[in-house]
DNA sequence: TTTTTATTTGACCATCTGATCAGATTAGTA
DNA sequence: TACTAATCTGATCAGATGGTCAAATAAAAA
């Protein structure tokens, strides 16, 4: 048998299974008893490859965050405008599917103030995002688009997006669902972008 | 000394305690004997007024819900597109800007899969949303309004206007700004209501 | 094989937390 | 005033929880 893989793979295993845990019940409600459990592990040993509650937590934050920068950064920045919001709005949509317990534990450290994502924040969000508002910026001066406030633009599309996830509960009471499918996906995918490329004048190819 | 109106403000007072605490640390992690101290009472007084810490925070729920029933209910519905959407996007974000806690409180709730709001959701909330929808759909067959998914137009103001408040601190670091001040309410209730007609079709009376 | 290092785990603990309760105090009523 | 009901509160508890530790076991190195 493996030696350092098993470990790795157990470690691998107990973080997934504690992602699921913090993103249901909040950093404070998880119980590390139940993520053991879940984990078919004893509490001690999983104390023994995370050293406290909170190192688990910011080990499954960094997990999130870096499969969310790979995810992020291969996207081209040199496309027209058109098909620049159609890939960042079916990567958004994507990554909000395949995993929505990635985006609630996200969004319940934000929501409680971000404390242990600052760094994160001011030096890899941050960054990003600037680059997609000067791309708003230079076609808005190139009159590929209408003129409007990047920043917020920005901020609409993530919005929008997360809100699939975040609110899912929500989401699917008032549309009589049962579950996000694909169907449901491609769907708001299609929605979100006709009606940004309409907002900013962009004309849809299928429509010439 | 009023006597009757007197439980009545303190219970008021630990109510609105109650909802900062539920609001920054969630249901699990929301302390009654800070919330005792927070309102100068010992903690055996705040559990005789509510009998445990669940009964507690489901008056906190309904007071934050009744009180945005109260507010939403009274939008007018046989306005035109272009003032029901400033009215609509207009109210939202001051409710989102007058108490940010009350709107984080529910977004956690809802998170977590919105356990104490089921009914709510689908009594109160499902109607007042159908309506709207409805209200859409009649603008979309009189060709007042561009021709899309009414259901994700209303998730989409609900999640852009809601994420000013749940988001608060990525949006202030990425804005450069410290606080949701009213400069920057007004500029993001102008740049929803412009985007959203631009894409709809309809005609900003401003510009002509 | 021997020795050393890494991993596993049951038992245990200090602390915290929601909740209870009996007794004191105050307010309302006859 | 006398009596009843409501409110307040210090003391206390039972259960849960994160975390420790020493001993056992497995793996790696010498």
């Amino acid at each position: 048998m493996g030696t350092l893989s098993d470990t790795q793979a157990l470690q691998d295993r107990l973080l997934t299974v504690a992602k699921e845990e913090f993103a249901k019940q909040g950093l404070k409600g998880a119980r590390l008893q139940k993520i053991a459990d879940e984990a078919q592990v004893p509490k001690a040993t999983l104390l023994y490859h995370f050293k406290s509650k909170t190192v688990l937590y910011q080990r499954v934050l960094e997990t999130i965050l870096s499969a969310w920068d790979e995810g992020f950064e291969e996207l081209t920045n040199d496309a027209e405008p058109e098909i620049f919001f159609r890939r960042l709005i079916d990567t958004k949509i994507a990554s909000v599917r395949a995993d929505p317990l990635a985006s609630k534990l996200f969004a319940q450290e934000i929501i409680q103030g971000a404390p242990h994502l600052d760094t994160h924040l001011s030096q890899q969000v941050k960054p990003w995002f600037r680059q997609q508002v000067s791309i708003l910026e230079q076609w808005m001066d190139e009159g590929k688009i209408r003129r409007t406030d990047p920043t917020r633009l920005i901020f609409l599309i993530w919005a929008a997006t997360q809100h699939y996830a975040d609110f899912q509960a929500q989401v699917l009471t008032l549309m009589n669902r049962q579950e996000f499918d694909a169907e449901l996906a491609t769907d708001t995918s299609t929605f979100l972008h006709e009606f940004i490329c309409n907002s900013l004048g962009i004309m849809d190819p299928k429509h010439r």
